[in-house]
DNA sequence: AGTCTATCGTTCGCCTCCCTAACGTTAGAT
DNA sequence: ATCTAACGTTAGGGAGGCGAACGATAGACT
């Protein structure tokens, strides 16, 4: 399991590297797209990006007007992060990345076994995070 | 699937440095029980833990007196790394643990829920080390 | 008012795994 | 004798993940 972990992983992170991304942007832009304007604790907590990184991806994302960082009115330690219609139209170009990553991985496998993989991954995963404090990575989850 | 690689990936690491080990010091003395003295060059190949981490892996274990590193009289560029009685006790220590783990992550599973979920992902990494240098992470794979 | 606590964003540093580049030493082939 | 290739080693960086601390702010409580 830890080697086709690896090897997923692999695929992924090299999907992504190839349009110039890492796995945090894609997570942030994603649950960003999903939430609407967040503070970055918000969107911390809801992606599982530990804050202190979140402050480095958010940065990166923002050098490239994907996003926006505007200070909360209402509450001024707050920072509201918008995701920009340029953030939107990577988040696609992205999600078709790793539609493509996902369908080389798992191009062994009929409909039908993708389908009992991704239950069974399931299962063992909800029987983790229900005894933890339940943060799934990624916003279709 | 991803997710549930990081659960299973954060699970396996933690359980190992309970022991006060990583995944190179399973990796590389679970390669040499298997294979017996052999040189770094060689288990870095089978093992795939890159030339450059395997002397840092080499010096922890030796310094633990878990491994062996003596000069190959016949070829004096190589080192021969053996693993000492202690490392194989080490070793039976760190399976242990690892099925410990194993039994924690795949506990919401039946046995042959399990049988099938590891039968797909063989399937899975098969699918890509034919292509590829194959080079299973541990012996038994 | 003042005080106390909690949150937010940020910075710094550490860990694991993976990988690249370079360098000196040694073997082996030509 | 020279040229190539392998071996071990060192130094460094990228990516994901985490903990500790700190200033600024908000909210609650007396």
């Amino acid at each position: 399991m830890t080697q086709t972990a690896q090897q997923a992983h692999r695929l992924v992170s090299d999907g992504l590297a190839a349009v110039g991304a890492r796995g945090y942007h894609y997570r942030a832009l994603a649950w960003l797209d999903e939430l609407g304007p967040t503070s970055q604790a918000d969107l911390g907590r809801r992606s599982g990006i530990h804050l202190s990184d979140l402050v480095a991806t958010i940065n990166e994302l923002a050098d490239q007007q994907l996003v926006e960082r505007t200070p909360d009115p209402a509450d001024r330690r707050r920072n509201i992060i918008t995701i920009t219609p340029a953030g939107r139209r990577q988040l696609r170009r992205l999600e078709k990345q790793l539609t493509r990553v996902q369908d080389e991985l798992l191009a062994a496998l009929t409909p039908d076994e993708r389908d009992q993989l991704t239950l069974l991954l399931r299962r063992v995963l909800d029987h983790h995070t229900d005894a933890r404090p339940s943060t799934p990575l990624l916003p279709n989850a």
